[in-house]
DNA sequence: CAGCTGTATCGATAGACGTCAACATAGACG
DNA sequence: CGTCTATGTTGACGTCTATCGATACAGCTG
């Protein structure tokens, strides 16, 4: 359903949730704490994959059984989306018999601007 | 959507080593392998803060002995830095009595490009 | 050579993490 | 209401990982 914004791409506040650039000055522990969340979220194969489907799928969003044939149980497959969506990653929403996952493109966007800056001008 | 690239410092070929964008189809389980140990070099958040560290300083490269002060021993922070140069994020030279590590700009692009890709263009 | 400083490795330990089977819950449908 | 499907939760278990102290190695300096 629902494709009602289609092409929010990236409003002026969208990217910055969490942190300037990696390069831009030593990360406070504070700030690599709530990075290094996000960054571990993806640091598993499995996660990565789960949400690569999400991501791919159409207006980036899922229902889980599209995308829960990743070569482990369904337990551990809820397992990872819910790890997925404590990091603020992904967000869930039940429609009748199924939930849908949709990425949040704010943080990833937030991510990828912390390492585009840093591989851009290497201080 | 390949070789966008907007910086003088970013060469062509420079941004590849891995995957294509998250959202352009859903990962192969080899390709989230490799690029799953990427995103979990940076997901400790002391691995994060001496990345950080090196990344922010002059030249893109720094001395150990200018980074260490992150909270834990010296024995940690060789090991961080050992597992952020098998992820392929950093390298290192020793010169006379100092080591000095150096970000590894094509990987960290990559990684950049990874999720850029995918908050730019839902699906 | 001897001693000092900077960095890496080793061995041990506590805690986090991925995984599964079993069970619980939510909604659909008869 | 009973049952079936889809998903989430719990508890257990083995493995990985972050951390440290002790120690080894490299290079400077006296």
């Amino acid at each position: 359903m629902s494709n009602a914004k289609v092409l929010p791409l990236l409003e002026p506040d969208v990217v910055a949730p969490c942190c300037p650039p990696l390069n831009e000055r030593p990360m406070s522990a504070d700030e690599a704490e709530v990075a290094a969340k996000m960054f571990k979220a993806l640091g598993d194969p499995v996660r990565l994959r789960l949400f690569s489907a999400v991501a791919s799928h159409e207006g980036g969003e899922a229902c889980v059984c599209d995308i829960s044939d990743v070569g482990v149980s369904q337990p551990t497959v809820s397992h990872h989306l819910k790890k997925l969506k404590e990091a603020g990653l992904l967000s869930s929403e039940r429609r009748g018999t199924w939930v849908y996952y949709r990425v949040e493109p704010a943080v990833l966007a937030a991510m990828g601007a912390l390492l585009t800056g840093a591989a851009g001008a290497s201080a």
